[in-house]
DNA sequence: GCGACAG
DNA sequence: ATCTTGTCGC
């Protein structure tokens, strides 16, 4: 009984992935990984401040999805919109649903893509004067077993430009925390906070990045679409107040709050209806 | 075979 | 991902 079970979770398992793999593979045919956006990016300290043509980037968006402890299938998905300049939040939006699927590793884009795309077709659909002009997403991008993580998957299923943000490393193409760290602390890297990926097999992968003064562990950035690598650490430099960059860290904070509040509430029940 | 495995 | 109190430092 127990061994039947787990033989047929398993099946499904393994056969889901194979569909999975084929559509990343797709997808990733239409990934770009070059600036491909109008606005620009405002320069850091070290550069030159004399752009008067191109407009700059006003709206960043963060996205991220929270659960409920008591019923992992519950999630919430948060879009914020926070203005460049001053990095406040302009514009949120929520969506409370019921996953189907289970988290796999390489596969997170098939539990968390749908609900960040739904957010932004509604909001699209109400031509909503804060949709987003870049994507900051809570996972990676081309830094994936395929090349073809969260980031990416979201970035070309809404075409707009997407840089991925992991909080761990994922282990790819030899790449592991520890080579990391030696790096971040080696002697000739003093001072430095990014360290560039590169894999034993000489693909660039994205960044490592001490992401304010004094914190010890790093976040990974990669490209999700239509952005380079350089180009994603300087959007990523412009919104790091904590380690975390401020668009994920309050799309963190307000997904977490919404579902605490329906918790406190007692609204759970409206939930078995309304969270299809 | 063993360990690794974004969120 | 989820939980959680105190604690350290500016």
């Amino acid at each position: 009984m127990e061994s039947l079970s787990f033989a047929v979770e398993g099946a499904s398992a393994s056969s889901c992935q194979q569909e999975w793999i084929e559509i990343q593979d797709n997808l990733k045919r239409k990934l770009v990984l070059e600036d491909d956006f109008t606005w620009t990016i405002p320069p850091g300290v070290s550069c030159l401040d004399r752009d008067g043509k191109a407009k700059r980037i006003q709206y960043i968006g963060g996205v991220d999805v929270s659960f409920v402890k008591e019923d992992p299938s519950l999630a919430c998905g948060a879009l914020v919109v926070l203005d460049a300049s001053t990095l406040d939040v302009v514009h949120e939006e929520f969506q409370v649903v019921r996953l189907k699927v289970p988290y796999l590793p390489g596969f997170l884009a098939f539990r968390e893509a749908p609900i960040i795309l739904g957010i932004l077709e509604k909001m699209k659909q109400k031509d909503h004067p804060f949709y987003p002009q870049l994507l900051m997403v809570d996972g990676n991008g081309i830094l994936h077993p395929r090349g073809f993580g969260l980031a990416c998957h979201v970035g070309v299923l809404s075409d707009l430009p997407a840089i991925g943000i992991g909080k761990n490393l994922h282990h790819v193409d030899g790449l592991s925390e520890c080579g990391v760290r030696k790096l971040l602390d080696a002697r000739e890297n003093m001072g430095k906070d990014i360290i560039p990926l590169f894999g034993k097999s000489g693909q660039a992968w994205g960044a490592a990045m001490r992401s304010t003064p004094d914190s010890v562990k790093p976040i990974y950035i990669s490209p999700g679409h239509r952005i380079s690598i350089d180009s994603s650490l300087e959007i990523v430099k412009l919104c790091c107040k904590f380690r975390v960059p401020e668009p994920i860290r309050q799309a963190d904070i307000r997904s977490r709050i919404f579902l605490q509040k329906l918790k406190g509430s007692g609204n759970l029940i409206s939930l078995e209806y309304s969270a299809q």
